[in-house]
DNA sequence: AACAAGCCCAACCGCCCGGCA
DNA sequence: CTGCCGGGCGGTTGGGCTTGT
């Protein structure tokens, strides 16, 4: 979107780069979002930490939903809207996987066009009367946040794509959350794993996301060349792999941060995310999720 | 086909709030 | 109590994309 460019203290700003998002997806993965302004240091971005913040919250973390809005979302928007004004990080609460930032973008282009200059009450009375999981009429706004049940099971792919059956493994999760029902395309990239045990422990997995931070790679080349980098970011292959900065810096970052890895021959990845929080949310109600998650 | 206008959304900016020393 | 710092939030903008003429 915005060209890039550099402030007086040398961050970069504008358009994020896939390189860019690799970095800040593999150290926020790894290590959690400890400290926002010291992250991009420590991560080897020249950026501040507001925008690594901002681009992860908006757009790298996982679980976030894309595409259209569906009427249920639109009329939770609405109804929410005129109880709470624009409270878009509470109306973003109500939404699973919607970020605040596009639940206000969406408002601002669609919606008040669409509703308002019309009484609201109104329209969105004709609307809840297509759906028969949202009582417009209910009239405390946090009431009306909508259970698990009233969303379609699609909506929910994501959240349950977080998880897979063998194991704690973020990282497999976090990419199968990026391959959600986007597309049906698909392309191979290597899984880094247990390399240094020797093993030929590369695998395969498919993404099939292109409107995701990850498709900025053309498929063939990723195939092609095996320059899907993305996972080379928690193993330095080379002196010059960008992993170099925060692995140099590590010995900056105080111990309790470091969450040491759970068993590097199976699980490579670890997080600094509150483990009991992710471990619930396998078991928990899919409405919790996005209460929980990476907060 | 070329241009203009409007749309859309990622990203930035500045303010506010809470925690902490 | 006060000032500093980091995080969070809402408003705004830049510019690519789409649609209309």
């Amino acid at each position: 979107m915005r060209t890039p460019s550099w402030d007086n203290r040398g961050l970069k700003k504008g358009t994020w780069t896939p390189e860019e998002d690799r970095k800040l997806v593999a150290y926020v993965t790894r290590y959690g979002s400890w400290n926002w302004r010291q992250l991009p240091r420590f991560a080897g971005l020249e950026r501040c930490g507001k925008s690594c913040r901002l681009r992860w919250l908006n757009y790298l973390r996982p679980n976030i939903k894309r595409g259209n809005f569906t009427d249920i979302e639109e009329e939770t928007i609405i109804k929410l809207h005129e109880n709470l004004g624009n409270k878009w990080s509470v109306i973003a609460t109500h939404l699973p996987g919607r970020t605040d930032n596009e639940i206000k973008n969406h408002w601002h282009t669609t919606l008040k066009k669409r509703f308002g200059k019309k009484t609201v009450q109104t329209e969105t009375n004709v609307k809840a009367s297509k759906s028969n999981s949202y009582k417009i009429s209910d009239p405390d706004p946090l009431s009306t946040e909508l259970s698990s049940s009233e969303f379609s099971s699609s909506d929910y792919t994501t959240h349950q794509n977080l998880f897979v059956e063998d194991g704690f493994d973020f990282l497999d999760a976090y990419l199968e959350d990026m391959n959600h029902n986007i597309s049906t395309e698909s392309f191979h990239i290597s899984q880094v794993t247990t390399q240094a045990n020797g093993s030929d422990a590369q695998k395969t997995m498919e993404c099939v996301r292109p409107e995701s931070p990850l498709s900025y790679y053309n498929e063939n080349s990723v195939v092609e060349n095996d320059d899907f980098g993305f996972l080379e970011a928690i193993e330095p292959i080379t002196e010059h792999s960008w992993t170099e900065a925060f692995v140099a810096d590590m010995s900056l970052i105080p111990n309790e941060l470091l969450v040491p890895l759970v068993n590097e021959s199976e699980s490579y990845f670890s997080s600094a995310y509150d483990v009991e929080d992710l471990w619930c949310l396998k078991n928990n109600s899919h409405d919790d999720l996005d209460v929980n998650l990476f907060q």
